[in-house]
DNA sequence: TCCATAAATTGGATTTGTTACAATTTGTGG
DNA sequence: CCACAAATTGTAACAAATCCAATTTATGGA
């Protein structure tokens, strides 16, 4: 992965049929530099400070670009909250139940669809796999 | 699975440790016969007709109360709606993105902690698989 | 049976996450 | 520089889940 500080936003987000708005640039960079499947509430109050006209909508919208695009991954555990992934590709998570920091893990395994017995009938286009427990932090 | 209509649901709630209660008992038993993965207003809707001093509040309880003794599973897809589940042996499930149906697949892999690369310091109390598409009926 | 205590239920208020929408602002091509 | 399209903004509406105090129901001992 790039370096956050140096790396041209814009030209990511052109390349994926956005513009460049300065919304868009500041999500994107802090997202990049920050790979802690952070909420739409804790990507608004870290950028509001420094864009005060940063609006909770947009970082919605945004976010949900991002995901429509594939600039961004997607993540749902137990909770209630929606939390965005920096990176797009599958891949299992963990998330601690104690300290509710999320891990990511590798992508997912070989055939996953098969072992659990998934009918061919059904086409999947998506998939997840999270685990829930103590962190290492956490189990001690 | 036993037959709802025959099933002594409060000898089954009294050996979880739960006081068979009406709510308990009538909410038990409708989990038993509808195997769709209910939300708390769906399984609230059914009940209250036959049962209006029913809260939903006790629903939430209630349900909360099987999942913590064993009594139900939880599951919660993209959406954002929790869903229970009557079989609380852990299963994958696949989540028809068009007609919102949720189907039962089988167990989870053998070894699936290991085959993402759980690190062995993350000790796992839980997992989920859940795949998302769309279902036979709908693929048409 | 009656009383005291504990457990469960109830319903309304509250919180939180998300979406809808109309108005404003910003950007872009002619 | 103008006109149009795209993006952003803020408020309001919604929905799901939780909290909490009051009421009701069950339970065990006098």
């Amino acid at each position: 992965m790039t370096d956050p500080a140096t790396q041209d936003f814009a030209a990511t987000l052109r390349a994926h049929g956005l513009a460049p708005s300065a919304p868009r640039v500041a999500i994107l960079r802090w997202l990049a530099g920050h790979p802690t499947h952070p909420t739409v509430d804790e990507v608004y109050r870290a950028l509001h400070p420094t864009m005060p006209s940063l609006s909770r909508t947009t970082v919605y919208n945004v976010l949900h670009a991002f995901v429509a695009c594939g600039l961004a991954g997607k993540v749902r555990t137990e909770d209630l909250e929606l939390r965005y992934d920096g990176c797009a590709a599958p891949h299992a998570h963990f998330k601690c139940t104690r300290c509710g920091a999320i891990l990511d893990l590798e992508g997912l395994p070989r055939n996953l669809a098969q072992r659990v017995g998934l009918p061919k009938e059904c086409r999947a286009q998506a998939a997840a796999v999270t685990f829930w427990g103590l962190c290492p932090n956490c189990a001690d």
